[in-house]
DNA sequence: CGGAAGATTGATCAGTTTCAAGCTCCGTGG
DNA sequence: CCACGGAGCTTGAAACTGATCAATCTTCCG
């Protein structure tokens, strides 16, 4: 277990020592495939750091629509937002995965902070990072239609991986609500892109055939 | 020029020694109505605290269309994210009002955080606020019409102001393109809530007649 | 092999933007 | 002091984008 601490961003720089103590606070617990971590409105006491699987956190309407805000991967914390500003869960926190988290509980965590504060200066870094993909998110939803979208997914997730070619490991739908859209229309979307020749669809493999296209398309 | 530190929620709890030292570090700018402070792409190499005046931060669409992020008031600091995440501003900041800034260089601001931990810990209230009400903004362009956004907008400006009745302080159309759209748009959904009897409009005076049905409503 | 969940396609509809015109308010200059 | 002009705001009509509803197709496990 003291591997996933190791590798986490958010203690990098720490001794052997401090992730032995951070080891002393954690609880580890562990979620089935599809089952919620924590409720919108739940009283935030603590957060967690996905050890294995994988954790969809999102919004969701009265109507029912949901609106992913964040994928999180092995090693990334989630609802921590609730820690610094003492107030309850402002989203829901469901596993797509069977998944193993590990529960830091608020009061050892801020004393942690406290001794080595460089966790604190870690932890702004993770918190930087995160405002500035809802910046993208917020500017691609107010100023952007679904295609452009996308496209611009389409390539982030590109370069993120270094190829040109995109096997998602989630449904469609599941994009479609991270994109602010539902499937139908995330489905007429890469028909559109495909037929403008900027991606190649096969399932669920999406080649880029013409990136700077795209890209042009997609700003 | 110490008071607007003194009151900065970012520099709670620090000595009058501390802020003595912060004030060398500061460097105030002026700016009238109207200029940009920075660019999305400039290189951040520091943060900015608002003292006077007010700020507002967007991003632009190739066409032009704006989102307002925020609307910084005095003791707000902006610009932040890029300190920690050591990238270009990803948006615009521009003065809506003749305006004072303190610039603080990233480096001296980095020594001061390793000194006074406490800022560190401000300073991740800060980014989770921040985050709290971007989460909002997204789930309201996700998940909402207009008019229910603009509803929810005047419901969080009345509690903020402990009054039911609303002047605003900003032009309508920019209030437009802070609840992500168009002069026209909002006009008309200012209107479509007039008519079903839950709030009252007299130029940029909003009475809320009735809380109960806009809140429900706006939900 | 059968069935359920996911994905696609078509037709329709609602909400929002766009384009265009008119209005109101207010500061400025004659 | 009043007329002018411009910015901001409002209103109407048409065009567009995306959501909804419904049907069909595919996939892939049990």
């Amino acid at each position: 277990m003291k591997d996933i601490l190791k590798s986490a961003l958010l203690f990098q720089g720490l001794t052997e020592g401090d992730l032995n103590e951070l080891h002393r606070i954690v609880v580890k617990k562990s979620f089935p495939k599809g089952e919620i971590v924590f409720s919108e409105g739940d009283e935030g006491t603590g957060f967690y750091l996905l050890k294995s699987g994988r954790v969809k956190v999102f919004k969701m309407s009265p109507a029912g629509k949901e609106q992913v805000l964040h994928i999180i991967t092995p090693g990334e914390p989630f609802g921590e937002v609730s820690v610094f500003t003492g107030k309850p869960f402002p989203a829901y926190a469901e596993t797509i995965e069977d998944s193993e988290v590990l529960y830091f509980p608020r009061d050892g965590f801020i004393k942690m902070i406290k001794k080595r504060p460089s966790i604190a200066m870690n932890m702004l870094a993770v918190l930087s990072m995160r405002l500035k993909e809802f910046v993208s998110t917020i500017e691609g939803l107010a100023l952007k239609e679904v295609p452009k979208r996308l496209g611009a997914y389409l390539i982030y997730e590109a370069e993120k991986r270094g190829e040109n070619s995109i096997t998602l490991d989630i449904p469609k739908g599941l994009l479609a609500s991270m994109i602010g859209t539902i499937p139908e229309t995330l489905s007429r979307s890469l028909s559109k892109l495909a037929k403008m020749g900027y991606i190649e669809v096969d399932g669920p493999k999406i080649r880029i055939k013409d990136l700077e296209g795209l890209k042009e398309f997609s700003s």
